[in-house]
DNA sequence: TGAATAGTGTCTATAAGACAATATCCC
DNA sequence: GGGATATTGTCTTATAGACACTATTCA
């Protein structure tokens, strides 16, 4: 580039003077947190992890797992940490969703959250939520307005919908229609598949995600023109039937 | 949806003891601030409000406006006031962008910054930014690597590229990929035109965001058949050759 | 009348949808 | 062999690109 300023090579004294005298806690401020929606598909549905709150605001609904930003990281690096230590994922798709910044979005205080979504193969959350444990779990999503451009998610316990936390239900609601938005551009179906998958299941993720039937020539046409997809040469195994191809994702730089 | 659980009806002795003993300044927090980008089309090329610096950091470097997040307002409003403040600007297209929160992106403080990204019509811009005037200007957009995924944009004055403070000109790469991608499913395009257009100025606002050419017969059926356009009867006048016919943008609800 | 762009009609190439035919596994 | 799904090939239909032709304004 060679257009952006150096900050750290312009230390006049001028400037010196002015960062010593600058007062960083002068005004009162928000907090910063991030709330990590970390998905996966499987039976036909996305599937999300949650949290039954035991402290109030909300005392006994359910949350997204989140927490402060601290200091000395970044906002990925705080939405990487709370992957790691609320389920023990590293290394997944991670990627900002939108920030949430109401004034009364959280009773006790201001705080604006700055929302990530992860993708995750089901393999990898064997043992995150166990069944019976009824402090997390993973919940079924589905969109409240169904096709439409706004609107809430619910997400379904096994008693039915759960009552959701601050404004989660938005955030959920967001991130379905944002997957929706990039599944045709971006590979993110592959990112809720095991390294190797068949060119069934890869649809099965699709339509997951948008919530609909797909054509199964035209998808099959399209993942095979795209370039994103090598034939393994091996096969799926026991399935009752003609076993298919199994394939993997190839990177742009894998190319 | 009646699932999402209500604080305020929920203020039970418990609830008020756990609120009187949280303290909200207990931990150090980041600065929460706003930036815009308010954009506009004309000539053939984006064009983007940016103020010269005149404190350090980044003294003399060309910066979005922006300002901090005040307690008593949402991020949208803060947003709002903002292009407000240092436009004049009320009532246009105003939307988050992303969110940028490396630790060091402010040599000063941590600051979290929330971008957004607004547009308008050249027309709503006269005066905004004089000619002649040296503290804020409005500088035409390009992108660094042309058609690639990532990358920042450059900003051009007068003299040629403008040094940009902090990470903005990362927000403007950002904004420019983003407003490429929504522009075939989103009607942003009429955002950056007059109450009344013509096919033909649609076009070229379509093909400045997108930086190439389109073709004009598969626009014109696209944007006829997608019924967005109201054909007013009227023409532009005063051309120096067949008049076009003036079109006005409907929304869904109007339709 | 000529220059310049608007607007229409038609042909072709490409992608999507529908559907039939064949292939290959497990039982 | 029978059941089930994979895979291939073909036909039809919708859409994008190319291009020719006519229309209308101002100079």
């Amino acid at each position: 580039m060679g257009q952006a300023l150096e900050p750290t090579r312009d230390e006049s004294s001028e400037e010196r003077a002015f960062l010593a005298s600058y007062k960083a806690s002068e005004f009162d401020r928000p907090s910063v947190a991030v709330d990590v929606v970390l998905l996966t598909a499987e039976g036909g549905s996305l599937h999300v992890l949650l949290t039954q709150r035991d402290e109030h605001p909300f005392k006994g609904g359910w949350a997204l797992p989140g927490g402060f930003v601290r200091m000395d990281e970044s906002l990925d690096e705080a939405a990487a940490r709370v992957l790691q230590n609320k389920a023990s994922l590293s290394g997944v798709f991670l990627e900002q969703l939108y920030t949430f910044g109401g004034v009364r979005r959280d009773p006790r205080m201001r705080v604006v959250s700055v929302a990530y979504y992860a993708l995750v193969e089901p393999g990898r959350l064997r043992g995150v939520a166990p069944t019976g444990l009824t402090t997390r779990c993973l919940a079924r999503l589905g969109l409240v307005g169904e096709g439409e451009v706004g609107g809430d998610a619910v997400a379904f316990g096994a008693d039915g919908a759960l009552p959701l936390a601050f404004d989660h239900a938005e955030m959920l609601g967001m991130v379905v229609r944002r997957l929706r938005g990039k599944l045709d551009y971006a590979p993110i179906g592959f990112e809720l598949l095991p390294e190797e998958f068949t060119l069934r299941r890869l649809q099965a993720v699709h339509e997951t995600i948008m919530g609909r039937a797909l054509n199964k020539d035209a998808f099959r046409r399209r993942m095979l023109a795209g370039g994103m997809l090598q034939a393994t040469g091996r096969r799926e195994t026991e399935v009752g039937h003609r076993p298919a191809e199994l394939y993997r994702f190839i990177t742009k730089a894998a190319r």
